[in-house]
DNA sequence: CCCAAGGTATTTTTT
DNA sequence: ATACCTTGGG
C-alpha cells in the first residue's frame, strides 16, 4: 500500500505521532507544530493504511471552527466524505447521542438547548420567584454555581449544603432551576454533558454500543477538558478503545472556566503504558520569537517540559514600544502598521493583541480617524442578536410550548397588553400546580381566573402561536418568514428604535429566514433522530454563527480569542502590571496561566513581534501611572530592540489629539508627547492636559522628578 | 408602558 | 468613562 500521501510531508516526530501503535497516546504539540495537521494524518493513517471504518471513528473538538477544519481537511486527503465518522464538539456529540436515546436520558422528544443568556434570565426568575435580593445573591454567580457543579458531575442532590448557608440558597436555587428546566423541556451547555454521562453511566447496554461502535477517539485541544469532559471521555475509553489525545499544557489558558490542566498533566497516570510524543519544531514563527517564548515559559514551574525551536533564522528583535498613555500607544501601532503596508504586506497581516477588550477602543477611533480599514473579533454573534432571539423564542414555542424559558421572553415583546402582573399570577400557578406556563395559560382562559381584560389578551397571545405552529409544516423559510411577520417584531423594532436602527434589526430578522432556506438538513446522517425544525434550532445554539468575511482589513481582538491564529505582524499591547498580568489573575495566584497568554500571544506571531506597554493609563474613567509588566523582564534584553531611544519624538500634534492635546490659551500650546524644559525641574515629556484659559493645567513627566500637574500660565515651560 | 435618573461594576469565552 | 440594570414618576 502506498502511504507517501500521508506520511511524506511530516516531520520524523510526526510520523511517529501518526502511525503509533500504542494504546493510548498524549500529543504535546507545541504552538505552530503541526497539531491539525497530526490529527488529520493520523485519521487518514486509521482509515487508508489500518483500514479503520470511518464508521469506527470519533474526533473531539472545542469549536465548531476547528471541527469543520478537521472534517474538510480529512476529506481533503482521504479524497472522498468521511461519511459515518464523528467529527464534532464535545456539545454537539452529547447532543447527538442524546436525541437518539431521548427516552432513556428522561428527556422530552422536543427538548430545545438554551444558551447562557437564557440561562442567565432563566435564573434570574426564578431567584425573583424565591424572593432573593439581587444584591445579596447576584444572579451571575449563582449560574456560575450551577454551571460550576455540573461540570464537576454533581446534581444539586449530591451537594452537602448543611454547614454553609451560602452553599444552602444557591443550591436552592439550582434545585429549583433543574426542576423548571425539566418541566420546559430545556438543556443549557453543561446540560448536555452531564446528562449525556449519565446516560452513558446508567445505561450499561448504551455505553457498549457505543464503546463497541468508537474504537478510535481522537480529541484535540486536551488542555482544556474539563472535569466532565475527560469523565465523559473516560466512559467512552472501553477496553478496545484507542485514544489519542493532542494538547499543550503551556497553553492551557481556561482554568477559569473549569479547563483542568491536570488532566494533560496525569494522562500518564490514568492511561497506563501510554506513549508520549512531543511536536517541537515550529513552522510558524521566527528564531528570536521562539526564543522569546521559550525564556517566558520557563518561569513557569508546573510544566511538562518542552522546548520549540525552528530551522528558520533568527528574524528581527521584538520591538518594544514604551508610549506615554493609551493613545500614545494606539497611534505607535497604527504608524507601525502604516509603514508595514507601504512597504509591502497588507492590512490583515496585522493583529493588535489585548487583555481585556475594553482596550479595543483606542486603536479603534485611531483607525477611524484615519481610514483604515479594522475588524474587532469577539462581538455579538448573528443568533445572540436580540430581534433574532426574539423570533427564534416564538418559532421555538411552536416546537415546543412549554418552553417557559421563551414564554416569557415573548408574552409581551412587542407589547400587547401582558404585563408583569399577568405573567407573574400565570408564573405562580405554574408553580403551585407543577406545570409549564403553557398550560396554567390555557386553564386560565378555560377557567376564567383572571379579568376579562387579561383572558382575552392571553387567548390572543395563545392562539398567535398556535397559528404559527400551523406553518410547522411548510418549509422552513415559509414558517420562519411566517412566524416573524405574525409576531410584529419588524414593526415594533421600527417604531421604537426609528429607520436606522430598526432597519438594521429588521435586516437581520430577513438574514434569518435566508439561513433558515440556506440550512443544510442531513437526516440521513449528522441529523438521524431530529426533526429539521429542531435541528435548526439545535445548530443556532450551538454554533452561534461566526461571521468570517476576510476583507483586507487589520484585526483586533483578545489574545484568548487569537489562540490557534497566525499572523506575520503582531502588537501585544498594554504589557502593564495590573492589565497584563491582569490584577485579578495576581490576586488568585493565577500568575502561571497569565504567564501561558503571553506564551500564546508571543507565538502568534511569524515574522515580526511588537510589544508595548503605556507609562500611565486610563481605566474606569482615571489616569495612573503604571509599572511595566514582569513578562517584559522574562524576555531576554539582547532580544529586544527597544525603541524609547531612538523613535522620534513628536513636532506635530498627533493624529487623534487634535482636541484633548492642545489648550487654548495665549501661552504656549503643547502637545502630548513633546519634550518641554522647566526651570526647577529640567526636561520632561509632556502627559496629559486639562482645563482652559489661564487656568489651564499640563501633567508633565520630568526625567529627574517624576510626574508634576503645572499651571501652564504661571509654569513657563519651553518647548524642546 | 415608556423614559429618565441614579446606582454599580468593569478579564478572559465556547458551547 | 461607560455600559448595564433597577426603580420611580409621568
Amino acid at each position: 500500500m502506498d502511504v507517501s500521501h500521508i506520511l511524506d510531508e511530516l516531520n520524523e516526530n510526526q510520523r511517529e505521532a501518526v502511525t503509533a501503535s500504542s494504546k493510548y497516546v498524549l500529543v504535546l504539540a507545541g504552538a505552530g507544530s503541526g497539531k491539525t495537521r497530526v490529527l488529520v494524518h493520523r485519521i487518514a493513517w486509521l482509515v487508508d493504511v489500518e483500514q479503520v471504518a470511518s464508521y469506527g471513528i470519533m474526533a473531539v473538538t472545542f469549536t465548531n471552527k476547528a471541527a469543520a477544519e478537521m472534517r474538510s481537511r480529512i476529506e481533503a486527503l482521504l479524497g472522498r466524505p468521511a461519511g459515518g465518522m464523528w467529527v464534532s464538539t464535545f456539545h454537539s456529540l452529547a447532543h447527538r447521542m442524546l436525541r437518539r436515546y431521548y427516552e432513556e436520558a428522561k428527556l422530552d422528544k422536543n427538548f430545545q438547548i438554551i444558551d447562557s443568556d437564557d440561562q442567565l434570565r432563566l435564573v434570574k426568575r426564578i431567584m425573583k420567584s424565591l424572593e432573593l435580593d439581587p444584591k445579596q445573591w447576584p444572579p451571575r454567580q449563582a449560574v456560575w454555581f450551577i454551571n460550576e457543579q455540573k461540570d464537576a458531575g454533581l446534581r444539586s442532590q449530591h451537594i452537602d449544603d448543611s454547614n454553609n448557608y451560602q452553599t444552602q440558597i444557591l443550591n436552592k436555587v439550582y434545585a429549583e432551576y433543574e426542576v423548571i428546566c425539566q418541566r420546559s423541556a430545556v438543556v443549557d451547555f453543561a446540560e448536555l454533558l452531564l446528562r449525556s454521562l449519565e446516560l452513558i453511566r446508567d445505561n450499561p447496554s448504551i455505553q457498549d454500543h457505543y464503546q463497541q461502535r468508537f474504537k478510535y477517539i481522537l480529541v484535540d485541544e486536551f488542555q482544556d477538558t474539563n472535569e466532565l469532559q475527560y469523565a465523559w471521555l473516560r466512559l467512552l475509553t472501553g477496553k478496545q478503545t484507542t485514544l489519542f489525545a493532542v494538547g499543550d499544557d503551556d497553553q492551557s489558558i481556561y482554568g477559569w472556566r473549569g479547563a483542568k490542566i491536570e488532566n494533560i498533566q496525569d494522562f500518564s497516570r490514568d492511561f497506563p503504558n501510554s506513549q508520549l510524543v512531543k511536536l517541537q519544531q515550529n513552522y510558524r514563527s521566527t528564531g528570536n520569537i521562539l526564543k522569546a517564548a521559550n525564556a517566558l515559559i520557563e518561569q513557569n514551574q508546573s510544566r511538562l517540559g518542552k522546548e520549540l525551536w525552528t530551522k528558520d533564522d533568527d528574524g528581527e528583535l521584538i520591538k518594544l514600544f514604551t508610549a506615554f498613555n493609551e493613545v500614545d500607544e494606539a497611534d505607535f501601532v497604527i504608524s507601525h502598521i502604516q509603514k508595514w503596508v507601504k512597504n509591502k504586506g497588507k492590512y490583515s497581516d496585522a493583529t493588535i493583541l489585548y487583555r481585556s477588550n475594553a482596550q479595543s477602543r483606542v486603536f479603534e477611533s485611531n483607525c477611524i480617524e484615519q481610514n483604515i480599514p479594522y475588524r474587532v473579533y469577539g462581538g455579538l454573534r448573528f443568533y445572540e442578536r436580540a430581534e433574532i432571539k426574539d423570533a427564534l423564542c416564538y418559532i421555538r414555542l411552536t416546537a415546543n410550548p412549554n418552553d417557559d424559558s421563551s414564554l416569557e421572553r415573548v408574552i409581551n415583546h412587542p407589547p400587547r397588553g401582558l404585563g408583569q402582573k399577568t405573567v407573574s399570577v400565570i408564573r405562580e400557578y405554574a408553580r403551585d400546580n407543577e406545570i409549564s406556563m403553557w398550560h396554567a395559560c390555557q386553564q386560565f382562559i378555560k377557567g376564567k381566573v383572571l379579568n376579562n381584560r387579561a383572558t382575552g389578551l392571553l387567548a390572543h397571545f395563545i392562539a398567535l402561536i398556535e397559528a404559527m405552529a400551523i406553518s410547522r409544516e411548510d418549509r422552513l423559510q415559509d414558517h420562519f418568514a411566517n412566524a416573524i411577520k405574525r409576531s410584529g417584531l419588524k414593526a415594533h423594532y421600527t417604531k421604537k428604535e426609528g429607520r436606522d436602527k430598526g432597519q438594521g434589526r429588521s435586516e437581520n430578522l430577513d438574514e434569518l429566514v435566508n439561513a433558515a432556506s440556506e440550512f443544510n438538513y442531513q437526516p440521513e446522517s449528522e441529523h438521524r433522530n431530529f426533526n429539521e425544525l429542531t435541528a435548526f434550532l439545535s445548530t443556532t445554539a450551538l454554533d452561534a454563527g461566526n461571521t468570517n468575511k476576510t476583507n483586507d482589513c487589520v484585526q483586533m481582538m483578545s489574545i484568548h480569542s487569537a489562540k490557534g491564529l497566525e499572523f506575520p505582524l503582531v502588537f501585544i499591547t498594554g504589557l502593564e502590571q495590573g492589565l497584563f498580568p491582569h490584577q485579578n489573575s495576581i490576586a488568585e495566584g493565577n500568575l502561571e496561566e497569565e504567564r501561558r497568554l503571553c506564551y500564546v500571544a508571543i507565538t502568534r506571531a511569524c515574522q515580526q513581534l511588537c510589544i508595548s506597554y503605556a507609562e500611565q493609563r486610563q481605566l474606569f474613567g482615571q489616569t495612573k501611572p503604571t509599572i511595566p509588566s514582569i513578562f517584559l523582564n522574562e524576555i531576554p534584553s539582547e532580544l529586544i530592540d527597544d525603541m524609547r531611544g531612538h523613535r522620534q519624538r513628536w513636532n506635530v500634534t498627533p493624529p487623534g489629539m487634535k482636541q484633548k492635546s492642545r489648550v487654548d490659551t495665549n501661552a504656549t500650546v503643547f502637545a502630548i508627547g513633546q519634550l518641554v524644559t522647566h526651570n526647577k525641574f529640567g526636561e520632561g515629556v509632556v502627559i496629559n492636559t486639562e482645563g482652559s484659559g489661564k487656568s489651564a493645567r499640563i501633567n508633565v513627566n520630568f526625567y529627574q522628578s517624576g510626574y508634576k500637574w503645572l499651571i501652564i500660565h504661571y509654569a513657563n515651560l519651553r518647548a524642546l
